[in-house]
DNA sequence: ATTTTTGTTATACACATACTAGAACAATTC
DNA sequence: GAATTGTTCTAGTATGTGTATAACAAAAAT
């Protein structure tokens, strides 16, 4: 697991560690079926509390991404075939609208935002 | 000042304050030059803090949005002509990042990304 | 010129979140 | 049987959010 934490940045560190195992899992370095490491362990290898690891495997969880079997481990889910449900539609429009927002009043383009997203998904799966 | 304020959402009410403003902008609502009304007006208006209202001024203006010219007023700014600084850049390329990547794994093709930001824009210029 | 309004600053309180810490439990794994 | 697992509990510190009251000096309005 290779997750760089950054205790000073201003996003939580179970955030950080939830973008992390993410970003992994589009770059297929984590596939469908892998399982996470216990939370103890990727704690301790992270250098951060037990409880901070178990918040950010339950948001995991929470965003279908991972499914977490008690006293087992926590196994990365397949993507959603087909359709993807409306709920989680909605939290990533409602994520998303305030960046776009700030991103028109700085002046860009409907195309320049539109290159700016592909560049970022780009650099997200190169690397 | 047309801003809808939801007490019991997860964004601080500072942020919706800020996030309407600018998409009063987006929708040609309120034009460079204009001047906001006063932070203590505007919070009688909301039925929020004057500080609340003083907060999200700041932020507006630390975005660039907006220039607070003490004892006078808040006037919306033009947008930045010609290039945007990287800086402004940097802080949006982090915040759009996490999104496009819980995007990524909930299954959305670089594609359907792009269209779901398309119709975000219309929705938020259009309405 | 006086009054009002302005943005600013300061202090204080309540509340929620973030993070760490230690401990204990039962179930799984070795 | 021993170690590891996820879970749960309590507890503490720190930070962020929102409200509240007050005071100040400068600008605007009368």
């Amino acid at each position: 697991m290779f997750i760089q934490i950054e205790p000073q940045s201003d996003t939580p560190i179970y955030a950080q560690v939830t973008n992390g195992i993410m970003e992994g899992i589009v770059r297929s370095e984590l596939l469908p079926g892998d399982i996470l490491p216990s939370v103890r362990s990727l704690a301790g290898d992270l250098g951060v509390n037990m409880h901070t690891v178990n918040k950010s495997y339950h948001e995991l969880e929470s965003k279908g991404v991972i499914r977490i079997v008690p006293k087992s481990g926590a196994v990365i889910c397949s993507p959603s075939e087909g359709t993807i449900p409306p709920q989680r539609l909605n939290r990533i429009s409602e994520a998303l609208r305030p960046i776009l927002v700030e991103s028109l009043v700085a002046g860009m383009s409907e195309e320049e935002i539109a290159e700016f997203v592909a560049s970022i998904i780009s650099n997200v799966k190169g690397d």
